[in-house]
DNA sequence: TTGTGTTTTATTGCCTCC
DNA sequence: GGAGGCAATAAAACACAA
C-alpha cells in the first residue's frame, strides 16, 4: 500500500479477523479525518482542496501513482460527473453491508464520514446493494425451485410409466378372465343339452338314477378339473403367478379334507375350488367359497 | 480503436410509515 | 407532510472481442 502506515490500512487488516462479534466499530473510531476520500468520488470536489501531498486521493491512486497531479487536474476542470468508488470503499461498505444490510441514519453518516463520501452516496450505495443482492436471492431462489421441479418431474414420469404397465397388465388380464368366462358358459349350456336327454326318459328306479347321476358327476368333475387344471396351471396366465390367485388357492387348499387332499393329489380337484367367474369378485374374495361353487356338483 | 454488453452510480416517481 | 425504501431507468465507467 502506497500509505502504509494509514489508519485504514490496520483497520481493515483487524476486520478481517473471523471475530463477527466486532463488527465496524473499529472502522468507526478512526476519527473525523476523511481517511477515506476516494480519488475519484463526487463528494472529493467539496474537499478537494484538503487533498495535498500526505492526504491524497486513497484508494485508486494506489494503481498508479504517478497519475495523480493529472487526476487532481481533473478534479478541477473536469465537470462533476458520475464517479466508480475505489475499491477499498466499495470493500468497506461490503463489510458494512455484511453486517446489516439496512442504514440507520446514525451509521449512515458515521460511514460517510469515514469514507469521505456524502451520506447520499452511502445511502444511494446501500439501495443499489439490496437490488443486486435480491436479484441473486431471485436466481438462487430459481435454481432451487428449478431443481425441486427436475426432481418431481422425474418422480412424475416413472410414477406414470409405472401406471402405464400395471394398466396394461389390467387390461391383459381383464380380457383372459373374460375368455375364461365364456368358456365356462359355452360349457354350461352343453352340459345342459346334455342334462335334458336322460330326463326325457321314462322314470326308472331311484338306484339307477343315483347310479347315471353319479356317473354324470364324477364326468363332470373329471371334464372340469382338466380344464381347471389347465386353466390354473396355464403359463401364458400371469395372473396365476401373481400371488393373489395362487394365494387364493393356496388358502382354499388348507380348507380341505383329508380325502379332498388325497384327490387333490391324485389330480381330481373338487369343482368348488374353482368360483363361478360371473360372480367372483377378486378384489373382495367371498367369505364362502361353496357360494360360488361350480353347479356341476348338482348333476 | 471501436462497437457492444455489463456493471455501477445516481435520479425519479411512487408508496408506506410515523 | 417528511423521511426512507423500492422499482425502473438513465448515464457513466468499465471490460472485452473484433
Amino acid at each position: 500500500m502506497a500509505s502504509g502506515g494509514s489508519n485504514f490500512s490496520v483497520l481493515l487488516q483487524s476486520q478481517q479477523r473471523p471475530s463477527t462479534s466486532q463488527p465496524l466499530d473499529a472502522f468507526f473510531l478512526t476519527g473525523s479525518s476523511p481517511s477515506f476520500l476516494g480519488s475519484r468520488s463526487m463528494v472529493s470536489f467539496e474537499d478537494v482542496h484538503q487533498i495535498n501531498g500526505s492526504t491524497r486521493p486513497f484508494f485508486r491512486s494506489f494503481d498508479h501513482e504517478e497519475n495523480v497531479d493529472d487526476e487532481l487536474d481533473e478534479y478541477f476542470h473536469q465537470p462533476e460527473k458520475k464517479r466508480r468508488l475505489s475499491i477499498d470503499q466499495v470493500r468497506f461498505l461490503e463489510k458494512s453491508f455484511e453486517i446489516e444490510n439496512k442504514l440507520e441514519p446514525e451509521r449512515k453518516n458515521q460511514l460517510a464520514k469515514d469514507l469521505g463520501l456524502q451520506p447520499r452516496q452511502v445511502a444511494i450505495w446501500f439501495q443499489n446493494r439490496r437490488a443486486r443482492w435480491k436479484t441473486k436471492q431471485l436466481e438462487k431462489d430459481y435454481e432451487a425451485l428449478q431443481t425441486s421441479y427436475n426432481s418431481l418431474k422425474a418422480d412424475c414420469d416413472t410414477l406414470l410409466k409405472e401406471k402405464d404397465k400395471l394398466n396394461a397388465e389390467v387390461n391383459l388380464l381383464t380380457e383372459k378372465l373374460l375368455l375364461r368366462e365364456e368358456k365356462v358358459k359355452l360349457e354350461s349350456s352343453e352340459k345342459e343339452i346334455l342334462s335334458e336327454e336322460p330326463q326325457k326318459k321314462p322314470i326308472g328306479d331311484s338306484a339307477s338314477e343315483d347310479e347315471g347321476s353319479k356317473i354324470s358327476s364324477v364326468a363332470c368333475k373329471q371334464e372340469d378339473i382338466s380344464s381347471a387344471k389347465s386353466d390354473i396351471f396355464d403359463s401364458d396366465s400371469p395372473h396365476y403367478t401373481d400371488g393373489v390367485h395362487s394365494s387364493l388357492f393356496e388358502a382354499e387348499q388348507s380348507d380341505l379334507s383329508q380325502d379332498e387332499e388325497d384327490n387333490l393329489s391324485k389330480g381330481l380337484l373338487p369343482a368348488y375350488v374353482f368360483p363361478k367367474l360371473e360372480d367372483a369378485d377378486y378384489s373382495d374374495p367371498p367369505a364362502s367359497f361353496e357360494d360360488n361353487a361350480l353347479w356341476c356338483w348338482s348333476y
